[in-house]
Formats: C-alpha cells, structure tokens, sequence
DNA sequence: CGGCGGCTTGAACAGGATCAACACCTGTGG
DNA sequence: CCACAGGTGTTGATCCTGTTCAAGCCGCCG
C-alpha cells in the first residue's frame, strides 16, 4: 500500500493564517498579545480530495492535523476484513491526537469531502507549547474536548434504540455546524451511509430505515447526503435522554471562542 | 449536595512519594535528572472508601486525581434516572481529564473498593508543566492513552455479541493487572454486574449468562466478584476480532483456532 | 431468623441483523 | 442518445441475539 495522498500547498502562510477560521485557537500561532508571540510554527496548509488519506495505521507518526474545511474520517481494518469507523473529524477539529501515545498512526485517516488541513510537526509543537502556556493550554483543551466527545459517543453507542443513536448522531452534527455559523437545519452528511452505519454499531439497513422512518414521521427531509431537519425539537426528545451528561443546559458551556 | 467523600491525608508527602510506584510517571515531581528537578507540587495522597465520591457532576473542577490504588467508577445520571457508566479507574489511571475542557466535573466520580488517590490542582499542575517539558509530555501523553483507550472501547461496543465485549472487557483488566505486575488470570472486579451491563451496553441478565456460559465452555471460573481465566488463549481468540485497533500485542499469542 | 440487595436462571418477546431483491444515480462507451 | 455496469441506498421477509418480565437463589447484616 503506498502512501495516495494528493498534496497542494496553497498560498503562502501569512495570507491563509490571516484569514483562518481558527487562528484564535491554532496550535502554531499564539495571540499577538501572548507573552510568547513571536514564536510560532511554520504552517503549509494542504488541499486533499476524497478518497486521499493524510495517514495510515502503524506509519510514524510526525504530524497532528487542524482540519480547516471539509470532513475526514478515521477508521481501521478489523482481522475480519471489516472498516470499523472510529470518528469523523470536521473544521476546529484535531487528527491523531491518538496517536500521541504509541508514536505509531492507530487509525486510517481518509479525505471524505474536498478539505484543507494543517499539518502539524509534533516535535516542534512540543517544543514552541513548551515556551507557550497559551499553546500548551490550548492543546491539551482540545485533548480535554476530544475525552468529553467520546464519552458522549459511548453514552450514544450504550442507548439501545437505533432512532437515539441517529438523532444523537444529527444532533451533533447540527451544533456542529451551528459552531461553524452555518445552517443547523441543513446538514450535510459526506460519508456514506456504511459509515455512519459502522460508526453507531447498526446495520446499514437500519440506518436507511431509521432516516425513513424519521421522515415519515415529519422530523427530517432525507436527500442523499443531505438532511434538512424539520422537527428540531422532537428529535431532541428522542435524542436527549442521553444527552444530559453533554452540552445542554447552560451549565459549562463556556463558548471560549 | 454535600461532599460525601471520607478524606484522610496519610503520612508525609516524602515517604509516600518515594515508596509510590508510579513515581516515574508522576505529574506532580519530575525525575531528578530532569532540568526542572525541585519544582514539584505539594501533594497530600487521600485513603478513601467504596461509596465515598471524589467529585460530582456540575461541580467546579479544581483537581486531576491520579490512582495510586484501588478502583474508582465515573458515571453519569441520565434524565430517565438511571445511571450510566463512563469509565473504570485503576492504579495509574488519572480521573477527571474530561473536566479540564469545560471547567465543571462531567461525571462523578465514586470509590468502588478502598483507594488511595493523589489530588493534583488543576491550576498548579498547569504552572509547573509550562516550566517542566518532561511533566508537560507525561500529561499529553496520558491524555492520548486516554483517548486511545476510548477508542478501543468503542470498537468493543461496535462488535455486536455479548461474549466479545465480555472477552474483551475481561483481557482488558488482565492487561492492566500485568502492567501492575499483579496476576494477569486471577482478576478482581470490584465493580457491581450492574456496573459491567452499563459499562458494556448490556443487560444485567445478559452479563451473568455470558459469564455462566464462558465458564461452562471452561474459559474462566467465576467466583463473586473474582473471576480466574483457565484459557487465556481461547479467550483472546474470541475478543481479539475486535483489539487489533489496540496495544501491540506480540503475534505469537494466538495459538489455537 | 428474616429481610434485603445483588446475582442467577428461566420463558416469552422484540428490535435489529441478516439475506435477498430491487431502485437509483453516475459514469462509460457504443 | 441510449444501453449498460457498478456502486450506493432502499425495502421486504425471516431469524436470532439480547432484552424484558418473572421468579428463585445466595450472601450479608440487622
């Protein structure tokens, strides 16, 4: 297997950064008025089309990934041939935290939807958080926020009925987008329906069954990838009584942006 | 609510820290060679007993615990009143990385068997880890083994029969037992079965039958809370579908088909 | 001893998996 | 322009695993 990835620097660092999305929490840059402004990474954002894959399992690893548009998904192979899905990484997000750990890749990470991406030299970003607190506070937020995202998932994967688990699984993917300043009603899903069926632990029948039946009772309008919600509040209900330990209520939702 | 937790600060911090086992790894003392050597934290290890709480949901988060002993369960309350299990915490582990992101405690946090826990304040822990690049690398990395761990129970929850969660459930604190240098077939679960069925996305029903039916198949002997592997073998062979997303593992251990 | 909570066992049920067939979209080439 | 192929998604019928409901058992503590 050899490496596919198709990669494009674009433009030069100071335009893209200055124009970034994320440059408020970026891993490379601090704030001007950090302490340690000044030091930074050298950052050459990549262009990546579906299908590429930015790693593979067992490769070394060198670089943690700031996605900045588009979806990646990481997944690995089971003994059994099987994709396992393990996560879907959108724009804020952070590829290969996990593989902090082992200094290997542990999963696959493939290109779902045309994206743009960070890489991130993982010595060197060690090395700069260690002179930054604002870096160094900023990276482990993220490692925080990636623990709390899984425990939301094992409360999702640890409901019985396949109509929780994709109205959680829309939900996310509503605030999501909400996060990003985009439609909360329209969401768009990059990955194919064997995906998400893998991802939540159901059959890909279950899963076009589960999005028919919710469009025939009046929560959702389902068009390929794309779902527009109709009914917020009741997918809500049926979703939200898993969702307690998450971000509801105003409780600790501090918005940090 | 009122903190329900029995605290006792045993012996000096000195003796303790000296005697501790995973002072290698510890965040609050970096080793003697390291270039940051003298700054440490002031900690007062804290004996505490099965049904005290470290923390409860909501509350303002102050302290990382790390687990020098014993076994601690996070959990969360779900609007229908029953409780779910996040996570089980043993030596070694630290509890309440989930709570750095948003500044409350997430779940609580209850003592399954008598443990002595050190509190690190979240606040200091940060100071000395931006002085202290060896403090700083052991937190990211137990932050990512927390994430790789994550990872790995959501492939057991996406395998579909009970017996491989079971299995994989089973090897999983066999592994950690070894680590501790304790007997990798003769485990302790000081957990409830009600905790395990939470834990795994199973009834409690379904929990006793797989455990009756592994041990009649002769792969374990169960006795109340202890559970003896007779074939590690096999029973690696029935989760091990699931693991390879996992550790290492030499693959010489599969022997029998 | 009696009562209670945790655990196990049994019988019936149901939700999702599986197997199988079909519909739809897209691209390709005649 | 249409026919065809292949991948992706949907729908239907049947089966099976794990849930649910119910009862009984065991160990623990008053």
């Amino acid at each position: 297997m050899q490496s596919s990835a198709q990669i494009i620097p674009i433009r030069t660092r100071e335009s893209t950064c200055n124009e970034c999305a994320f440059r408020a929490e970026c891993l490379a840059k601090p704030d001007d008025d950090c302490p340690a402004a000044g030091l930074e990474i050298q950052v050459t954002p990549r262009i990546l089309h579906r299908g590429d894959h930015l790693f593979r399992t067992a490769e070394p690893f060198q670089n943690i990934y700031t996605v900045r548009s588009g979806a990646i998904k990481t997944y690995v192979i089971l003994q059994s041939g099987e994709e396992q899905v393990i996560g879907f990484h959108t724009p804020g997000d952070i590829v290969a935290l996990d593989a902090i750990y082992s200094g290997r890749y542990v999963c696959n990470a493939m290109v779902l939807d045309t994206s743009c991406v960070c890489p991130l030299p993982y010595e060197q970003l060690c090395r700069l958080s260690a002179r930054s607190p604002e870096i160094q506070s900023r990276l482990i937020q993220k490692m925080s926020r990636r623990i709390v995202d899984h425990e939301g998932l094992l409360l999702v994967l640890g409901q019985k009925t396949a109509e929780q688990r994709m109205a959680a699984f829309l939900l996310h993917h509503s605030r999501k987008q909400r996060q990003l300043g985009l439609s909360e009603l329209d969401i768009n899903l990059p990955m194919s329906r064997a995906d998400i069926a893998s991802y939540l632990a159901l059959a890909v029948e279950t899963v076009s069954r589960v999005l028919t039946r919710l469009q025939e009772a009046g929560l959702l309008i389902v068009e390929r990838s794309r779902v527009r919600i109709v009914d917020l509040d009741n997918l809500t209900v049926i979703a939200e009584e898993i969702m307690d330990g998450g971000p509801p209520a105003r409780r600790g939702a501090r918005g940090l942006h």
